[in-house]
DNA sequence: TAATTATGAATGAAAG
DNA sequence: CTTTCATTCATAATTA
């Protein structure tokens, strides 16, 4: 993790995950695009977007491949809560010098106490806003998508449309068959 | 040639956290066998099982593991606000779906298209019967549970119901414009 | 290619 | 009921 300021990966998921002919339905694999839009979405304090919000998010991401607004939901859901993980794994080393152990359940507390220089960073992205209104970004998509849409659309994956995962469609455990004869 | 072979999983879920090696007891952990039968109980028609249901169904379900009566209230409460949530974003998706294809008024559209499988699944369960009677299920406890109850601990397979692949996959980008005036 | 890591997905628990 | 949090599971991606 860690997206640093570049943002600028090398994943080789250069097509993301369609072409490649694969097919392959498995998860859901963002391209860089959508990683970067996210991120500084992230970064400019977003941390739980409405379902309103996921579902715009999910529209426009869904330029620069395919993407479904319950990845937006979890791509929110995980960021943020590996944040608090590490920033607590920080503060668990810090008591752990002293021995500390209380767990206190409340994490509102954190006032800032004596964080290392590495938490610097992340106190700024501690001040989040939760109502944080968007539209600071309209400039940044209207300069970008324009060259970026046709980059990702160099290969359109031809089959898309189906979606052959299994759906739990399969009652297997032969005998466990319940008999729900109540109805 | 012989892409692996997929469709099984093995959730570590095997010995459970119930008797014997109770060990790390944080959170209650379903066997298979618990989990197939809250969800026949869910897909039947139960939603909000009464606080006696609930006990009546906790004290079966022991015979498979730890469990608590919370649990199973946890487990309902669970299961239909994530159907619920599951259900609502895949018809926004469908929305923009259709607002995508947005059928010159061609009314004659008749039982949803591509992604009929999905909703159609999702119609059934809709079908609620919130003041499901359980007793009939005593029969079926006393007479399988004695097998079954050994059965579980080992053979531990589930598959996950997985989402859909996509819908939006084939959109007309060209046509689309990035109206991100969010808020 | 095996081992490890990063991260998408799921879900139990609980707060709001 | 809805939303959020934490923990865990699963697997694509990366590294050794």
């Amino acid at each position: 993790m860690d997206e640093g300021l570049e943002g600028f990966r090398v994943k080789s998921r250069g097509g993301g995950n369609r072409g490649g002919g694969g097919t392959k339905c498995g998860r859901w694999n963002p391209t860089t695009e959508q990683v970067k839009v996210l991120t500084d979405l992230f970064r400019a304090g977003l941390r739980t977007p409405t379902t309103d919000q996921i579902q715009k998010i999910s529209s426009q991401l869904s330029f620069y491949g395919n993407i479904e607004s319950k990845n937006v939901f979890y791509w929110f859901q995980n960021h943020k809560a590996r944040e608090r993980q590490k920033r607590r794994r920080v503060l668990v080393e810090d008591d752990e010098f002293n021995d500390y152990r209380e767990f206190q359940r409340d994490e509102k507390i954190s006032s800032a106490r004596h964080f290392s220089e590495i938490n610097q960073e992340m106190m700024e992205t501690e001040r989040v806003t939760e109502t944080l209104q968007l539209f600071p970004l309209n400039p940044y998509w209207e300069t970008e998508h324009e060259k970026l849409r046709y980059y990702a659309n160099e290969y359109n994956k031809e089959n898309h449309a189906s979606f052959p995962c299994n759906f739990e469609a399969e009652m297997d455990h032969t005998t466990l068959d319940l008999r729900l004869s109540f109805l």
